[in-house]
DNA sequence: ATACTTTTTTGATTTAGGTCAAAGGAAACC
DNA sequence: GGTTTCCTTTGACCTAAATCAAAAAAGTAT
């Protein structure tokens, strides 16, 4: 989905707006694998996936890698807290495709807010949205069953499962990769 | 903490605007133990609680209430999805004390969020602050122990942790009633 | 293709925390 | 104040999922 099409998803902007909100953006590509950000490091920008697909994730004390989200094509993506605090990140950034995506500076989007009253307004609709998702993962993960988290990660992310390793998902669901992969045997 | 100083603490509202907004909530007290929303209802106000605590929570199929989120004095509180989308709610909010309560409706809520620019960025600021508190929530939950998910709570909720009968911060935690007493014996 | 690395699968074993059951304590109600 | 009901603690036992270990499979690089 375009970016234009997204925001005009969330809060009715004329031509004109659109124009100059989406002119502010910019396209970048980029290769699989590739950290967006760092842990530590404060978060830059926001990002627009056109294409592609990230995940976020922190270290463990024992240095395990922890998936903490999957972002995939037509949403709002970044280290939400540290972009908006400029705080330094709990979390990293990678690319898990090659993809394609618009991004803004935290200047920028300040800049976008004050101008735009309804700029604001699709900043709060996007964060409840987003609150409604983590709450959602929250309930799957704090009460079901290891299968049952899965059956959930199925529903939430049909086209994902497939498409990362299996690991990246299973910590993603709070599990070991031998788990999930017994549950997939069946 | 009165609730103008709570909003002046997350954006600059002039005296007059601050006046303004106030005085579209109105102040209620509710007894201990009274529901303000149920399950399924579309949830009609937005609190600001001054005094006292609620907890949100649903039940499981078997039955069982696992408590979602506890609200203490000088926070929004709502069904957030049900009250913005005006969706059925999937949580029963409760009170576990006395309460005194500011609340608003949606349609003044929305009159507000048109009329002030600065609402909209308010409404924005603490859905980012809730976001990152689930977010840590889940992170809690995820990957710790049943005591380190203790401690995760103490810390985030000291004052509520001697206040509420102990079945309640159980389900909040992700754990049964026995095991949570077993953690405070030591 | 071949070697090397990383990921996934499979099996054996362990363990944190759940379940079940029953006894003490506290709070609410008449 | 005494009953009744609810809440918390304690103990015995069980189970889902973790851990450990090693083989098989899939990717990546030379």
């Amino acid at each position: 989905m375009e970016l234009s099409d997204f925001l005009l998803s969330l809060t009715p902007f004329d031509s004109h707006e659109l124009k100059d909100i989406t002119s502010h953006f910019e396209q970048e590509f980029i290769p699989k694998n590739t950290l967006l950000i760092e842990q530590g490091q404060v978060c830059k920008k926001l990002y627009y996936i056109k294409k592609g697909m990230v995940r976020s994730y922190y270290l463990k004390e024992d240095g395990k890698e922890i998936t903490q989200w999957f972002f995939s094509v037509g949403k709002f993506m970044s280290s939400v807290d540290s972009f908006f605090q400029q705080r330094p990140s709990l979390y990293y950034l990678e690319t898990l495709e090659d993809s394609v995506v618009y991004s803004i500076s935290k200047e920028k989007m300040d800049l976008l807010f004050s101008k735009y009253h309804k700029m604001e307004q699709l900043g709060r609709l996007a964060s409840i949205e987003m609150l409604t998702k983590v709450v959602n993962k929250l309930n799957a993960i704090q009460f079901q069953s290891a299968r049952e988290r899965y059956e959930y990660m199925l529903a939430e992310f049909p086209d994902i499962s497939h498409r990362v390793p299996l690991g990246y998902i299973a910590s993603y669901l709070g599990m070991t990769s031998e788990t999930l992969s017994r549950i997939r045997r069946g």
